[in-house]
DNA sequence: AATTTCTAATAGGTAATTCCAATCACATGT
DNA sequence: ACATGTGATTGGAATTACCTATTAGAAATT
């Protein structure tokens, strides 16, 4: 019978393609990696390896299995950890991957709750863009990612937590300051086209405001490499941009800054903000428990009606 | 770490949920497994089985656990076939099921074919009905299907083979047996509604009769076990059913029977045959020579478009 | 051309595991 | 009380996985 502890040394060597350091990331000596390897291919009756002087390349079937194999590798730890949580359930270290445009706001905001109901549960954070969320959580790489909704993807599953609505920030100085609502038609005037500065490309935040706004990516001058850049630039006067709900919020109760919020209307935009994990995940518990401790503590921004600029 | 040895010996119990049985399944002796499960227990820190005396029961994790182990398990065999396949392709013993209403018309017209294209296949075939083919396919008792589609399923992958139509069968000296052509409105008269008699419940043609002429299954006198049944009583004067083409196409080519075969139209009555395997199956190789060498031998009734009723 | 350096494969020995046969302990039903 | 059937236990044999130390081969360097 097929070994599990085989298939990973398999997995390991496709991974980091070299016999010493895949042993060593399986805490096994190399001869043993190799030998079990060589084992595993005369079970198979299949050349797994072709050992090239200096270079290990796997065969087309090799790659196959491995594949296949780090599958199976992923389901074995889902079983031990689910055997683990069945004795202490909402405990463990939860993997978690945060959209930077969410991360910094949702952390402060929730953090301490979360800490305070689930204190068995130790959240290693990750903050991720939303491709390489996905991959690394196909990957197993992290159990829990939170970002923008919908993500139909197979073997993923979802657990929605709020709607969160964009607001336009300028300057207190700029000529918009003292409008109580901005429509698309609006926006897509050309003049707010080249004053409006993004994210860079990889930013779902940046992809929807594109897309709203009808733009191509090359009439963008200047793309932000985090919110809080943008935040200094319309602060200062240059530009508008577009603001989530959670980090305008924060960004208002510390004060301090020269920015006026306006709600955009026709249509109202949004976008959902929700959980995303491995279907079959034995930490399905711990998001729907971080799911019910977030939900008490964002119903602030859950209503998001408000139509009234806030202004500092 | 994990053994698959293990969890296939908890899979084992489950099934058959008595130590002795599972261990002769596994082909070890009853202490052996006992022993290794007890183990397994131990490294998952988790009680899996109660052993109350004289009944096996799997706790709440033990049977999740279970059903797990049961998909890696499979996951393995399909590894093993992989490797054996790559060397060897297009042999093995492949456990393919067939819908009753399509299974001996099918493999009477395609069977010298298949075995003459693909000698090194051993083809086990199992006659099954839907529900029952999709349960023993999920669970790896058979590994490929051919029924009518489309079945939307999680985890299986379809495969198109031909379109059947579905044909009107009637006694030679029914007040009918002259018609060139049948519509659905005909079909639903009254007098119809009782004379037509269909295969019993759980049989996908039986669904679709009796979904197409808006039947409720009380109004059914007779229902035969098989086509064959239906033959007999439609060729003695009794009533009338519905006929897929390749059923038909062997009951003229064998002549004998006193039956008019009349095309329905206002709409054309069909339905869409094809195969359906796990998706990853090791097999799926095997399902694509099948595709082609049936293809080959049924364009005759491909085509199916005849709408001169054909009588013998 | 010789040497160094990196690679993976091999050899030999040890500890752990897996397994079986025989037996035991404990029920249930006769 | 007894037979029957259950899973658990024991002791020992065979196998397996593993390590350290070494070897062999191929590239890069001198």
């Amino acid at each position: 019978m097929l070994s599990l502890k085989d298939l990973s040394y398999l997995v390991s060597l496709n991974e980091l393609r070299h016999f010493g350091k895949a042993a060593a990331a399986c805490h096994v000596s190399q001869p043993t990696l190799s030998g079990q390897l060589k084992k595993l291919e005369h079970q198979l009756g299949v050349q797994l390896i072709e050992r090239g002087s200096n270079r290990v390349i796997l065969t087309h079937v090799g790659l196959e299995i491995a594949q296949r194999a780090k599958a199976m590798v992923l389901q074995a730890h889902e079983v031990e950890e689910l055997a683990r949580t069945s004795n202490t359930p909402l405990t463990g270290r939860l993997k978690l991957a945060v959209i930077p445009s969410l991360a910094p706001y949702l952390m402060a905001k929730t953090g301490a709750r979360v800490g305070a109901l689930l204190p068995e549960l130790k959240i290693e954070l990750h903050e991720l863009e939303t491709a390489e969320l996905l991959r690394q959580l196909r990957n197993g790489d992290i159990d829990v990612g939170i970002l923008v909704l919908p993500q139909a993807q197979a073997g993923l599953r979802s657990l929605s937590l709020w709607r969160e609505q964009l607001w336009l920030g300028v300057g207190r100085e700029h000529e918009w300051a003292h409008r109580t609502q901005v429509t698309r038609t609006q926006l897509l005037s050309d003049k707010m086209g080249a004053e409006l500065i993004l994210l860079q490309e990889g930013h779902c935040l940046a992809d929807q405001a594109q897309q709203l706004c009808q733009l191509k990516s090359q009439s963008q001058a200047f793309r932000g490499a985090s919110l809080e850049t943008l935040r200094y630039m319309v602060s200062a006067g240059n530009g508008a941009t577009l603001v989530p709900q959670l980090s305008m919020e924060a960004w208002i109760s510390h004060g301090e800054d020269r920015i006026v919020y306006i709600p955009i209307t026709e249509p109202k935009q949004a976008r959902e903000i929700g959980f995303l994990a491995r279907t079959g995940s034995a930490y399905w518990p711990c998001v729907e428990a971080l799911h019910e401790v977030m939900t008490s503590v964002l119903p602030s921004v859950s209503t998001g009606t408000q139509t009234v600029p806030l202004v500092i």
